[in-house]
DNA sequence: TTTATATATTGCAATATTACGATAATAAAA
DNA sequence: TTTTATTATCGTAATATTGCAATATATAAA
């Protein structure tokens, strides 16, 4: 079928697969680990540094935004993309508890 | 396209991503967190438990011993699943360094 | 050996994701 | 206002993922 049972799931673990599921690929990986390492704002640089074209690169940012990973700030023409702190912090310890509480082993 | 142009990245970005992609599932988080729920080792009482049918689970618990997550017993007929908690910790440190190492705010 | 049970594999249909060219929208500069 | 630069959206092709029925495999029990 290709779609996945979210209804057969809860909210919780349908929320982790999403915020997951946003993390699942390198150029969302490699945007974040650049928009970071930044200490200025920076806008489509990321064009440059990333090799791919800027329609996909826009839509990785829409992406990353979907779930406020990220927040644009616009700068006359240019957008300025940084991380949202606290979003990222909420998200980091939201995965911890996730891997805190589950981890008993048996075999 | 359709394909991921993972020679564009690093092998640790790409590592994240296939991470990050075997739990970007409701299914299999469920999955893990009834494995670990279980104080006993289970096996596919999996089926019963999660509503998807007996080649959906075998196919997600392909994905999760993919990267270690989980390992499996045979135990007689059955087959018991369990976290591998070293791999588990290992990927809970990479995550965490990940989120720390990428957190520079600048808007 | 035959039967029953548990798990894995194959093949396929439906949907999702990735990437990009073409184009639209926006705003500063000329 | 026209031009230019920056970012977003649309449409589409290629590939990936999800889920399941059918079937294969493996092992225990009869």
């Amino acid at each position: 079928m290709g779609i996945t049972k979210t209804q057969i799931f809860n909210s919780r673990q349908n929320e982790l697969a999403i915020i997951f599921k946003v993390l699942a690929n390198p150029a969302r990986i490699a945007i974040l680990q650049y928009i970071s390492g930044q200490k200025a704002c920076i806008c489509n640089d990321i064009v440059d540094e990333i090799g791919l074209a800027q329609p996909t690169i826009s839509q990785h940012l829409k992406e990353l935004k979907s779930i406020d990973l990220i927040k644009g700030a616009i700068d006359g023409k240019k957008i300025c993309y940084c991380i949202n702190l606290e979003k990222w912090k909420e998200i980091q310890d939201l995965l911890n508890s996730f891997f805190d509480k589950t981890k008993f082993n048996c075999c």
